[in-house]
DNA sequence: TCTAATGTATATAGTTACTATATAGTCAAG
DNA sequence: CTTGACTATATAGTAACTATATACATTAGA
């Protein structure tokens, strides 16, 4: 449409209908990508009603992550089939990009939950309880692991995460084993996990914990850690309960939330059995 | 977690768990925004794997639309309740550019039905229609509109489709009324439009129609656009049918898709009814 | 009709968030 | 003891604007 003939925007105007910048359709112009259908002997910029449709265009391909450059290319070489091969592409890219809004907009969900959570929490206090199934991705094992066994356990656990979705905005914690507890080493975990609210079938490494668990909290850096254990065990000890296989320890408050390193907590939940 | 003391990341270590380049890290670390936790005597960078979880919120942050400034300003004032602030905004945030993304894969979608209906016509056929009922979107009154007065029109059309998500992706056409064909004015629109396959109820200036039409294509400039509603009328006339009220013109193929203006394709519905 | 405000233009510099390149020092393996 | 792979800094380049300075054009009002 739009032929009546001698109707045309200003570069003001346009940049107006388009809400963008006037510099914005100057520099389109420079580059060439769209350039107005006319210009007078004062080298005023005229666009034509018609050029908006094209305008358009360029956003939505913007908007899907093209470059102006790219855009461009596919102008250079418009044909009715190009442009169909084009939104085909663009169709994938879009809904690819919609589901990682989507996994953004699930992850916010759970820095909310446990925030709110956090928040309620009283760090002195230490609680029995019987904590329900609940789906771990693992990392393969990293017992006395060397510094570059654990570098690249590390590496691979957060590739994998990336790779098969598995960044659920849960923090990422360390199991210990009960021995290592027990010769007094809080820092050579067995294995890194990360919770699954919504585990997916026929995934490897998942394992579900459930049990009974003395759950307390840490503040401050991990040099104190030891003090916090104590604390735990003296409690399990008066309530006569024994050591389980493992213990679980992730961040609740960390480099996020808190500024100083002393007001960073842990969370500790150590496996618990009534001892015989 | 990760207090494991010694088991630091190296820059290029640390650029590959979090999939960026080293310069970035570098980069991160002159703005103040990511600074490793060690540096040794030969200013060698040392990050710790607690790191990575800051990483990754800078990098959900980014993804949400964050610049790296408002970033640090967040990262400066870190509070739980901050946080949790934070991601009440991002999450409303987020929201809004997924329906975005949702939006423009409709358009999409509607681009590519377009297209491949295009393909498949024949452009210098003329059929008699019976076009079901569609709702469209119209402007303001433009007809025997001032260039000032069609301009604003057009603006606040425009605005409008923009405001009340009304850019289907479908091309925006003219309506002309009887009279101005009859006096061989193709280019005096009445009013622009645009359709509206899933209109929303209690929005104003929606038409549906349903009727007759004669169709027909017109390939080439606006110039020669008088040819093609003379072929028009000859069938018209032929076939013993009267010019309606109204005659509604799209672009089938314009500047998105063809190069050479002589190749745009204006697609014709001629209101018809039975000459008495 | 003159003038001030607003509009247009070009040219150039600045911005953001990298990214690449050049140069130099460090370290571990053969 | 040298080679190759790493580290560092410093600087320049990039994309896609965005802002600023300067000059000319148009228009609305006194």
């Amino acid at each position: 449409m739009f032929n009546k003939n001698v109707k045309y925007f200003t570069t003001g105007e346009f940049a107006k209908i388009c809400k963008v910048n006037k510099q914005t359709l100057i520099y389109y112009d420079q580059i060439g990508l769209l350039s107005p259908i006319m210009k007078d002997g004062k080298d005023y910029r005229y666009y034509s009603v018609a050029q908006y449709e094209f305008f358009s265009v360029i956003e939505l391909l913007k908007a899907v992550g093209m470059s102006l450059k790219d855009i461009q290319k596919y102008m250079a070489e418009k044909s009715p089939e190009n442009f169909l091969d084009l939104m085909y592409q663009q169709k994938e890219i879009v809904a690819k990009k919609r589901q990682e809004l989507e996994m953004i907009e699930s992850i916010i969900d759970v820095k909310i939950d446990l925030t709110k959570e956090a928040l309620h929490l009283d760090f002195d206090s230490i609680t029995i309880e019987h904590l329900p199934e609940a789906t771990l991705y693992l990392s393969k094992n990293i017992e006395d692991s060397t510094e570059e066994q654990f570098t690249k356990a590390v590496s691979d656990f957060i590739d994998e995460l990336d790779r098969s979705q598995l960044d659920t905005g849960y923090p990422i914690g360390g199991i210990t084993r009960r021995e290592q507890i027990l010769a007094g080493n809080y820092d050579n975990y067995s294995y890194l996990y990360i919770e699954q609210p919504n585990p997916r079938e026929g995934h490897p490494y998942f394992e579900a914990i459930e049990g009974d668990f003395i759950v307390g909290y840490h503040v401050g850096t991990s040099t104190t850690l030891g003090e916090s254990y104590e604390r735990l065990f003296k409690v399990m000890r008066e309530r006569g309960f024994e050591l389980g296989k493992y213990v679980y320890e992730e961040y609740i408050y960390d480099a996020v939330i808190k500024n100083r390193e002393e007001d960073y907590v842990t969370k500790i939940m150590i496996e618990i059995k009534k001892g015989c």
